[in-house]
DNA sequence: GAGCCCGCGTAC
DNA sequence: GACGTACGCGGGCTCG
């Protein structure tokens, strides 16, 4: 059998600190320690040691302070920047990473890690070793030579001798000649004046050598060329000696043990966690699960024992372990409990009611608030406790929410993300336990003990780090004075749940359905073959190939034509089949989406829907709502009035809803402190007409509707940091015209620029962009050199304080609403927020006072530089809500 | 059949 | 490439 050589990686790792360092975009942890260098080195390691296996390796270091070539030329590498600070904090991680890897390394006083290389290089031929060396730094090149590549994993290049034959037209060692006339800016190496590498590399695959082209110099055509060179030649000499590399400086090390040893796996552990590289810990496949079995809690004895330790300890973790549906209606196994690090317990729960004993003995301590409660999603647990019996009191902790002010964007928000994010475990879920695919309820005793056990654990070890990084990051009365608190109005808002009208949803889609029988057949009809209407791709053939209609564009990914919308509205002149497909596919999405998905989610026992509101999903600070959505029910149109018809109040009470007016544009004038806009807002003027005045130049009693509708898409546009071309499209004019809106826009409310201009560079400069009441979102893309990311992620900074500002907003009003109103003894209740919207359902006799306090309460949250004014609007159904007018100025019956 | 992505459409 | 934030449907594909 043929032996293969033995390898020795020769890695260049000092000049990894400077490329990682600058090739990466400036990512810091959430402790604002930068680590892209740290990272970039990292993986650039894992990498070699994944891809090479080496079992000869040496890490080749800079060493400190001047080099023999300083003696030899003062002025060497004068030029040099002192490294950034921002890399001279990593260093030491990036030293305890290597240490931890266990990688041996090779430094020698009064040299460069180049001539180390070429040292080791020299001996690792003479000794029978084939070398690779680990660099992207071309002063390497001139080493390469039979049995000696270079690689460079970051960029994937890889050098052989009949590689740099092929780029630069020479031998590898003379690259040393050519850089000797060349000179070097970075290094301060002069050369030749006037001889650039083009020059160079043409003399030198002539002469090959400097001392030969000297020798030859009559010889030289250029007469400027020759003078240089005859000036120069003693320059060029000493750049030659400056730039060949030393392959004899005296080191003694042993080659054969240059071993790579076996990492040290807990610090490297450690130091990931610390440099929150979540990513890298995962992939090295660490034995990081969390180790908590959890002890089974069966019968009174065990309930107390549990009781008496929980009150000891002060502290206790909880979960639920539930069926994915509403807390109220969900299927429940049992709780996860831990109140102490390393152990955690598991009490399982009766399918119905007969959990008597449990809920006597461990009620009170839930009921207790002076035990501080934490957990992953505590909206579910306080739900679900209500549920069983007991009030959860002393809400403390909820990971989710912590996790989600502290970065918001990061991940999506689950125990898993956030355990392995800041204590490096891989929590498993109940398919890993159970090595099979199954549900948290569908493990049984045993493995459900195991998984809600760890669970709680881990949360409860979590909880101590989290509000350590909530307060470090100014962001604790963000949390513990707004979305703390809010959880439980939440909580509130979802247990009640809101009345649909069932029989006449259940009408409604009956007529719908009819409706879509008729226009399939005539679709059928007009297309000349049946044809699932619903596929996008089926309708593409049908119009595009079989009925030659013209196509509008193609699809986001590209892969087919587009029969959106937009596409459909531009075929109607060319087919009747277009209207139709429009009128077929609105109404099947109000049908599956809205009829059919809500008559599912109602309760059968009470006709009521109880969505789910997250707190810890939408980016920008905004709550969402699912299973259903109730923020996106449809309000235009005719047909989609219908669906919020089917929501009604309880019987003898009322919908009011209370809508902040314009909000997003009133903090885009209280940010920017924009005199125009300001004023507008303070004299109570009609924004978009104002700003249709602008655009259009005219005066704002002569702005049509159309002008005003226009303007209002301007006025968005710019909240949305939307561009001309994007403008352009909306409004359908030309991208010309949409730059001169914006332009006489910017013009005109001249501070807005401003300060869409000053949140960027806030963005580029520290990170993040910040709301009113300070929470934040990071915006790790805002340098991208990618001029699409970059740009993206300028749009959602440009967005994300307006659009958070006004979560921040409402979110303190639903609070003091709530708390106001049970201070002032009325009794209606909070049903939904819509972003801006609010909506009740209010005894018809309490009324006019609600309408009084939420209006004060709600307009009088924050006090900005413009007012924050509220429209209400009061129906019989939220379908058909019309204006509040206090006193019944308007005759209407309110 | 489960899980995922795509294309599309609803809200603010 | 071009407008921010969400949720969710049906079709259709992949995978086991």
């Amino acid at each position: 059998m043929e032996t293969l050589p033995r390898v020795l990686y020769l890695i260049d790792i000092s000049s990894y600190f400077y490329r990682a360092f600058h090739a990466l975009p400036p990512l810091s942890n959430t402790r604002g320690v930068p680590t892209n260098a740290a990272y970039g080195v990292t993986t650039m390691l894992l990498k070699v040691l994944r891809e090479r296996q080496p079992q000869h390796l040496a890490l080749v270091f800079d060493a400190k302070g001047p080099t023999f070539r300083h003696e030899l030329y003062k002025e060497y590498k004068a030029h040099r920047p002192p490294m950034p600070e921002a890399l001279v904090t990593q260093l030491p991680y990036i030293k305890k990473i290597i240490d931890a890897l266990n990688l041996p390394s090779v430094v020698h006083q009064g040299y460069e890690a180049d001539d180390l290389i070429a040292t080791l290089v020299r001996r690792a031929r003479e000794e029978g070793f084939a070398v690779e060396i680990i660099s992207g730094d071309k002063d390497l090149l001139p080493l390469v030579a039979d049995g000696v590549d270079m690689w460079d994993p970051m960029k994937g290049v890889r050098y052989d001798p009949a590689a740099i034959r092929e780029k630069y037209g020479l031998e590898p060692g003379e690259l040393v000649e050519v850089r000797a006339l060349a000179g070097d800016a970075s290094d301060n190496i002069p050369g030749v004046p006037g001889i650039g590498e083009k020059t160079a590399l043409k003399l030198i695959a002539r002469y090959h050598s400097l001392e030969n082209l000297l020798a030859h110099r009559d010889e030289i055509k250029g007469k400027a060329l020759k003078a240089r060179l005859e000036e120069h030649a003693e320059q060029a000499r000493l750049s030659r000696r400056l730039t060949e590399l030393e392959a004899r400086v005296p080191l003694t090390v042993d080659l054969d043990a240059l071993h790579p040893g076996p990492p040290d796996r807990e610090a490297l552990r450690r130091l990931f966690v610390e440099l929150e590289f979540s990513k890298l810990v995962k992939d090295l496949g660490f034995d990081s699960q969390p180790g908590v079995t959890g002890s089974l809690v069966q019968g009174p004895e065990d309930l107390d024992r549990v009781v008496q330790a929980i009150r000891g300890a002060g502290e206790m973790a909880l979960g639920f372990v539930m069926s994915q549906q509403h807390p109220m209606l969900a299927e429940v196994a049992g709780i996860g409990l831990a109140w102490q690090t390393g152990e955690g317990a598991y009490i399982p729960l009766a399918p119905e009611e007969s959990n008597r004993i449990v809920w006597e003995k461990l009620g009170p301590v839930f009921s207790d608030a002076g035990i501080a409660k934490v957990g992953a999603d505590l909206k579910a647990a306080l739900l679900l406790a209500q549920r069983f019996g007991p009030d959860l009191k002393g809400i403390t902790g909820d990971i989710l929410v912590a996790s989600y002010l502290l970065n918001p964007a990061r991940y999506e928000q689950t125990l898993e993300n956030v355990a392995l994010h800041y204590l490096g475990l891989n929590l498993p879920g109940p398919r890993e336990l159970a090595g099979r695919p199954t549900t948290a309820v569908g493990l049984d005793r045993d493995l459900a003990c195991q998984y809600a056990a760890q669970r709680a654990e881990v949360a409860l070890r979590l909880w101590p780090q989290l509000k350590n990084e909530l307060e470090k990051a100014g962001l604790w009365e963000l949390y513990a004075g707004l979305e703390l608190p809010l959880l439980g109005t939440l909580a509130r808002m979802e247990a009640r749940g809101i009345l649909l009208d069932q029989g006449f949803l259940r009408r409604f889609g009956q007529d719908l359905e009819v409706a879509m029988q008729r226009l399939e057949s005539e679709i059928y009809a007009l297309a000349g073959e049946e044809f699932l209407i619903q596929s996008p791709q089926q309708l593409g053939r049908i119009l595009f190939e079989k009925m030659k209609l013209t196509p509008q564009k193609k699809t986001r990914g590209k892969t087919a034509l587009s029969t959106d919308v937009e596409v459909l509205q531009a075929l109607e002149q060319e087919s009747p089949i277009a209207a139709k497909v429009l009128e077929y596919r609105s109404m099947g999405k109000l049908k599956s989406t809205y009829v059919d998905a809500l008559l599912k989610l109602a309760d059968p026992a009470t006709g009521r829907v109880h969505t789910t509101f997250l707190q810890s999903v939408a980016a920008t600070g905004r709550l969402s709502s699912r299973d259903p959505n109730l923020q996106n029910i449809p309000v235009r149109g005719e047909l989609g009035g219908q669906i919020r018809q089917a929501f009604v109040p309880n019987a003898g009470q009322v919908f009011l809803s209370a809508d902040y007016s314009q909000m997003e544009l009133r903090i885009l004038a209280h940010f920017s402190e924009d005199p125009a806009l300001l004023k507008a807002f303070q004299d109570g003027i009609d924004i978009h007409r104002q700003t249709a005045a602008i655009v259009f130049g005219i005066h704002p009693e002569l702005v049509s509707s159309d002008m005003r509708r226009q303007a209002k898409v301007v006025n968005f546009g710019i909240i949305y940091g939307m561009s001309g071309f994007g403008l352009a499209k909306q409004l359908r004019v030309n991208t010309r015209m949409a730059n001169e809106f914006i332009q006489r826009y910017f013009a005109k409310y001249s501070r807005v620029k401003a300060y869409l201009e000053e949140t960027l560079q806030q963005a580029r400069d520290q990170g993040w962009v910040t709301t009113l009441m300070g929470r934040r979102r990071q915006t790790p893309q805002i340098n991208s050199s990618n001029r699409i990311v970059r740009q993206e992620a300028e749009r959602s900074a440009i967005n994300t304080p307006l659009q958070g500002t006004a979560a921040d907003i409402i979110k303190a009003a639903m609070l003091e609403v709530e708390s106001a109103m049970q201070g002032a003894n009325l009794s209606g209740t909070m049903l939904l927020q819509i972003h801006d919207e609010l909506l009740f359902d209010v005894p018809q006799d309490e009324l006019a006072d609600t309408v009084r306090l939420v209006r004060r309460v709600m307009e009088g949250v924050v006090r900005l530089k413009v007012p924050l004014t509220v429209d209400f609007r009061v129906g019989e159904n939220w379908g058909e809500m019309i204006f509040y007018a206090p006193g019944g100025e308007t005759g209407n019956q309110y």
